[in-house]
DNA sequence: TCATATAATGAACATATATTCATATAACGA
DNA sequence: TCGTTATATGAATATATGTTCATTATATGA
């Protein structure tokens, strides 16, 4: 993608800003944005308050930053697996059973995106590109279950209607795990969460809606 | 319940207080905790800044005052629906579908709810007041569901993952709207998914799980 | 009418915190 | 070595806002 040549001093540039950003996730997602002072987050990521002025315009502008890379990150590896190799069944099954792992590896950029960014929430600024991979993820998971009833292994539900109750199902237990993270009990409920599914939306045996 | 008789000084005075939460509400409802100003507040109750004070302790208790009566409003309402009369299906169907006109009547308080206080969103001090009345308002879903099964009109599913399914659903769609809200456009969408839910749940005639 | 209690007021205070900028430091090439 | 550029610094500034409290207004009832 982006230029690999960079200097010495770009690259240090580069990732001193990815420090304050780390910093910064760490904070935001304990504490929520108004929580959080510039000045926390130079003493946390061991640079002076002016120095994180050098690197984003504003309070603001670094939260915006830090939603973007990290909405893309966890959009990209869901929409990754809902549009992978596999079956529908297979597919939607990995997709609900990977949130655990998802959870596990991103806990603080989770809680961040569903704290303060989901489709919920007092937006912090007028910051659009959550949506936009929230959209995005919308459309890969409906066009899944579309071609499922077409292919007859899904009940002729609306898809829009069931993208709606397994994104909403799916974000909701995160939320409410991800504060105290037990991956045994986050798996067992999570798989729970794909049994219901996967048998609610496959069309009977012997059945035919269509 | 409480005492009816009251001193015409004492009614006035609550009256009083009543008009600060409303205004409050309003505000709060519309911009979010940390961007609604005491002063704000004061200037749209048309009461002083110490007047505030003298009704609740700090801006955080106002705010819980707030959310503690929100919150029993609603769940009231809906779990009334929940108990009240009609079979299982009946009762869930309505309980889905009253949701537009909740929404449209208490468009400032469901707003409050989910933004700031649903089971996501960086919690405003650690009231836990309306945790109870989630809970409150799952345990009745849940409990509703469970008789549906046992009497073999729904499918055997796990009453605890279908809850959070509806429940999730249902908030998701009602922030969605309560912004720009279409009485029109959100009917249809709740009708959309009281259809997805009732349709996916109920056990098929003829094929008896039990 | 007047003494007392109750309620309302809003300027002043204390604090927090986003942002700036003059200065210092370090890196680099000539 | 030295001048130039890029980067880092953090005290100072400006502003916002939660809270207090001495003062004023109002209502009550003897």
């Amino acid at each position: 993608m982006g230029k690999v040549k960079l200097t010495r001093k770009k690259r240090e540039k580069l990732r001193h800003k990815n420090e304050i950003l780390s910093a910064a996730l760490r904070l935001f997602s304990g504490h929520g944005f108004h929580n959080v002072s510039m000045q926390q987050i130079a003493e946390a990521s061991e640079f002076a308050v002016g120095t994180l002025y050098n690197f984003f315009a504003s309070k603001e502008a670094l939260f915006e930053e830090l939603t973007k890379s990290c909405g893309e990150r966890i959009s990209k590896e869901l929409v990754a697996i809902l549009d992978g190799p596999g079956t529908e069944v297979e597919r939607l099954s990995k997709f609900i059973l990977h949130a655990p792992t998802l959870l596990e590896e991103n806990a603080e950029i989770v809680r961040l995106y569903v704290s303060e960014l989901g489709t919920r929430g007092a937006k912090i600024s007028k910051n659009r590109d959550m949506d936009d991979f929230h959209v995005l993820l919308g459309t890969a998971l409906q066009k899944l279950i579309a071609n499922g009833i077409r292919k007859g292994v899904f009940r002729k539900v609306d898809p829009k209607i069931a993208t709606l109750a397994i994104n909403s199902t799916i974000e909701t237990l995160a939320f409410e795990n991800v504060g105290h993270f037990d991956k045994t009990a986050v798996t067992e409920m999570f798989d729970k969460v794909e049994q219901f599914f996967i048998d609610v939306l496959l069309l009977p045996e012997g059945k035919d809606d269509n």
